[in-house]
DNA sequence: GTCTATACGATGATAGAC
DNA sequence: GTCTATCATCGTATAGAC
């Protein structure tokens, strides 16, 4: 590839990705053709097959693409310099667009996804880096190691599960009660700060507060 | 249909359905073939068109027999006569092929089912009964309307999002960290029995008791 | 690198005999 | 009710010219 074709943005093969990206978001990856992709893009069919010989290949790069975004804006959330615990809350309690499902936890359920080796590894590596970055914090808030993985896993999987919800009644609001029922938990020892924050996130007066 | 067709046990239809079931259950419904369902059943196509004219009859009845049958099983766990709040960590620590994934739960993503009004429909009736039968518990726990739901995403929340961690990294104990992480904070408080329930599901040494 | 043309199996049915 | 054709379309490419 010449410096002037990498100058022009490789703009075929950029834009041949972030159609995938958006298509495998809005009905994954075993539900998105080639031929999709391509006429999203606007890109030829020669153009398409030259850059990406097979339908793994395409997929390869937009699912890589898209799980290095996620794991990137999470990691910005919860490395921030203020309590260990509010990082949790905010990463938890981000605005999410619940009905569109989870970019990457989306994947999970797809046989397009989990029948290939190379697809499904990209998908688990995601979970296991942010796993760890929040089983990271809540270590940092105090606990132990094991008690830290296993909150960590609950976190994240309100999170899933909050997006499952959302989709299966139709009703954003599904997560966000999946995570104020979580964060309220977290919080409801005496150890928890009294104004309570969820800066970034759905800042919601919470129900579960007062019992 | 005759009386006589009926005490058979409409055997074509119903072989067609439990087929359909399997199939969702591990490949989804976009990703399953009337022809799939056809040889896996062993009837003839001539046969599955009469009982099922289009691809989405056969979905409907596999998807509402699947759910029926999930909400069932998750009634008779939640109205047991057992403390509420046992009940409830019965029905989360349930033991559950977390590799599999939810056979309703990953409905959720599968673009030919949430494409069809009818059975997205029929996923999203099957959990607002599950959510309020695990609200109904929370409240005859003592907690407060608003509270107790909120509560409840968060328990069915966890369970489909240890779905989720689970097939994504491969290891089903990804589940039962999570609901480890989530029962543990539900018993934090002074409210909890000493020796710790989870009678029928994981009763694994509890992480989370231990800071 | 990009284009047009072509190939071939699978999908979701329909037609009509038995 | 069940069976054996048959069909139009899509999905996933490959071939070869420009």
């Amino acid at each position: 590839m010449s410096r002037v074709q990498e100058a022009q943005g490789g703009s075929a093969r950029r834009r041949l990705v972030a159609a995938a990206q958006e298509l495998f978001a809005r009905q994954g990856v075993g539900a998105t053709s080639p031929r999709q992709v391509m006429s999203a893009s606007g890109v030829g069919q020669g153009s398409l097959y030259h850059h990406f010989p097979t339908k793994h290949d395409l997929a390869m790069a937009g699912v890589a693409a898209t799980t290095a975004d996620a794991v990137e804006l999470a990691r910005a959330e919860l490395r921030g310099s203020s309590a260990a615990l509010d990082r949790i809350r905010s990463y938890v309690g981000r605005r999410r667009d619940a009905l569109a499902g989870c970019k990457v936890g989306r994947l999970t359920s797809d046989q397009a996804v989990m029948d290939d080796a190379q697809l499904r590894a990209v998908v688990g590596r995601y979970f296991t880096d942010l796993l760890d970055e929040v089983a990271a914090a809540f270590r940092e808030s105090g606990l132990a190691d094991a008690a830290a993985r296993d909150r960590a896993h609950a976190a994240v999987a309100i999170v899933q599960g909050g997006y499952v919800l959302a989709r299966a009644t139709g009703d954003p609001e599904a997560m966000t009660a999946a995570v104020r029922g979580f964060v309220g938990l977290l919080g409801e020892p005496e150890n928890a700060s009294p104004g309570g924050p969820m800066s970034s996130g759905g800042g919601a007066p919470s129900a579960t507060t007062r019992a």
